[in-house]
RNA sequence: GGCCCCAUCGUCUAAUGGUUCGGACAUUGCCCUUUCAAGGCGAAAAUCCGGGUUCGAUUCCCGGUGGGGUCACCA
């Protein structure tokens, strides 16, 4: 049974890099019926953020990513301050509450031979690095501690000393890494470096707590950034060193800027709830964020999230790194606001208009219509309070504006009365927009006038604006009174 | 610098020995048109370089070059 997982460390918000990481460790738990579970590496004291962990579970619901076991919200909470929780039995998620668990571990490769306790102080550490950077030797731990006598360590130990423990890699020979993405990685013995697995404050570091929980938490598929790639030998090794199977690995391509870096900030927004912000819909995110580095192999493009778990395959994820283009971004949330249903798209728009949005407004179905408006004219949720606000209110507009590039001044004096005459004259009952357009269309013909010197004042004493929809998509939002009273101020300002 | 990874239009990618190298975004021309969008039809745009292997290489191998990642008691 498959089992993957994502493990954040709660230092602030979630990256998008993370919700690529997060999103295929999902879908590849999914389409096998698996388990995907969510834990969260907090073993670094000082880095942490005190609602890191909060913010990053908010934004995988955001995007629909739920986990399946360990670190999760509480939906019975309040969802404006939900509660986090945990579930499962392979608990606790949270690493920093398993401290017990991983110094027993790393006392029990010491007893093994495979680790052993290091004394050395940082200072040393960091003048030995100095000296190997100055004589251009690739910086190492120069093992001063690994052959220490282990009795005589152990009572260094228990006489207070401080110390850390090491892992003791393999002296030579060549580690091979079986990556599901890359092949056969090799990586030879005699180059790596012992890592610090225990702290001397008694924390694990990632190498320790990531391998000892990946296999009491049974994962079986452990996917994460390429920029994990040079330690993976040191993970190979402390399986080796525990007697463990090792999982599967698939060291995913990086997200870059556009200048080809990793992505990060300075260079743009990276977190997820920056796009969130932004108004931008969670499905165009994924939908989009999943195409960066995968593709199924067909023309398609837009996929929902049941039907990239149906696709899925790490093995389709390329090699090379992918610079996040929001310009492709924008397409994906353009597409999205043109398809969602419109009651659904209300609903998500609602929190967005409320600010220009009269507070009597009662009437969903009308509110449907007006968002229906704007819908493909916009890139963002957030672009949209602005451009229906004339809707609600008529915005204060010159009277030169009345006038069609084509036409004069005259003529939309003499045009407007008329086609206010008309208006006046039509049923209420008839105030659709088809039925407008064909009786406006026909008096249109019968008096000679052009389409412009006609619609494009209609339109502006309806909208107020130089760019608007149409006509008489406005008129039928507006309704007869209100578009009658618009028309009537237009030709007051003609005067 | 050591180690590791990578390399198809500007960008995301398809094509794993035989195709005029396909699509999408962006750019751009035309059409539609009262404006802005949307839409329709076009255009321009790529296999990093050099060697092999092969009847034949985008594709396989080697070497360059270029880019990136990583070298902490951070993850």
């Amino acid at each position: 049974m498959i089992r993957t997982r994502f493990a954040p460390s709660p230092t602030g918000f979630l990256h998008v890099g993370g919700l690529r990481t997060a999103l295929y460790s999902y879908l590849v738990a999914r389409q096998g019926g698996g388990t995907f579970v969510l834990r969260i590496e907090d073993t670094d004291r000082e880095r942490q953020v005190a609602e890191g962990t909060l913010n990053i579970l908010k934004s995988l619901y955001w995007a629909g990513i739920i986990p399946d076991e360990g670190v999760k919200l509480d939906e019975t909470s309040d969802p404006d301050e939900p509660a986090v929780v945990q579930e499962g039995d392979g608990g606790p998620y949270i690493q920093s509450e398993r401290l017990a668990i991983y110094q027993e571990h790393a006392r029990r490769l010491i007893e093994l031979g495979h680790a052993y306790y290091c004394f050395c102080s940082p200072e040393r550490l960091a003048q030995l690095r100095e000296e190997q950077e100055r004589r251009k030797l690739p910086s190492r731990y120069d093992r001063r501690c690994r052959n220490l006598e282990p009795a005589a360590s152990l009572a260094r130990v228990q006489g207070g000393e401080a110390n850390v423990i090491r892992l003791a890699m393999p002296p030579e020979g060549l580690t091979t890494l079986s990556d599901l993405i890359r092949g056969e990685v090799r990586f030879e013995n005699n180059l790596l470096d012992d890592p610090v697995i225990l702290k001397s404050d008694g924390f694990p570091t990632y190498h320790l707590a990531s391998v000892v929980d990946d296999y009491l938490m049974k994962i079986t598929h452990v996917i994460r950034g390429e920029e994990w790639l040079p330690s993976a030998p040191k993970h190979l090794a402390l399986y080796a060193a525990f007697g463990w199977e090792a999982p599967q690995f698939a060291h995913l391509p990086l997200i870059l800027n556009p200048d080809k870096t990793k992505l990060s900030k300075r260079q743009g927004d990276v977190a997820v709830e920056d796009y969130r912000a932004k108004g931008y819909l969670p499905e165009a995110l994924v939908n989009f964020i999943a195409f960066l580095g995968w593709n199924p192999g067909g023309e398609r493009e837009l996929f929902t999230l049941d039907e990239l778990a149906k696709e899925f395959s790490l093995g389709k994820v390329s090699k090379g790194g992918a610079v996040f283009n929001s310009e492709k971004l924008n397409w994906y949330n353009r597409e999205y606001l043109k398809r969602m249903p419109l009651t659904e798209l209300l609903e998500r728009a609602r929190s967005w208009l409320h600010p220009v949005m009269p507070t009597t407004i009662q009437d969903e179905k009308w509110l449907e219509q007006v968002v229906a408006l704007e819908r493909e004219r916009v890139t963002t949720l957030a672009e949209l309070p602005a451009t229906v606000k004339f809707v609600f209110e008529l915005p204060e507009y010159p009277g030169e504006l009345l006038v069609w590039k084509k036409s004069t001044r005259e003529e939309m004096q003499k045009i407007l009365p008329e086609l206010n005459e008309l208006l006046v004259s039509l049923d209420d009952s008839s105030w659709t927009k088809e039925i407008l357009e064909k009786r406006v269309g026909e008096w249109r013909e019968a008096k000679g006038y052009s389409t412009g010197s006609v619609l494009w004042p209609l339109r502006v004493a309806l909208s107020g604006q130089q760019n608007s929809p149409g006509p008489f998509e406005i008129a039928a939002v507006l309704g007869p009174a209100e578009s009658r009273r618009r028309l009537q101020q237009a030709i007051d300002k003609m005067r």
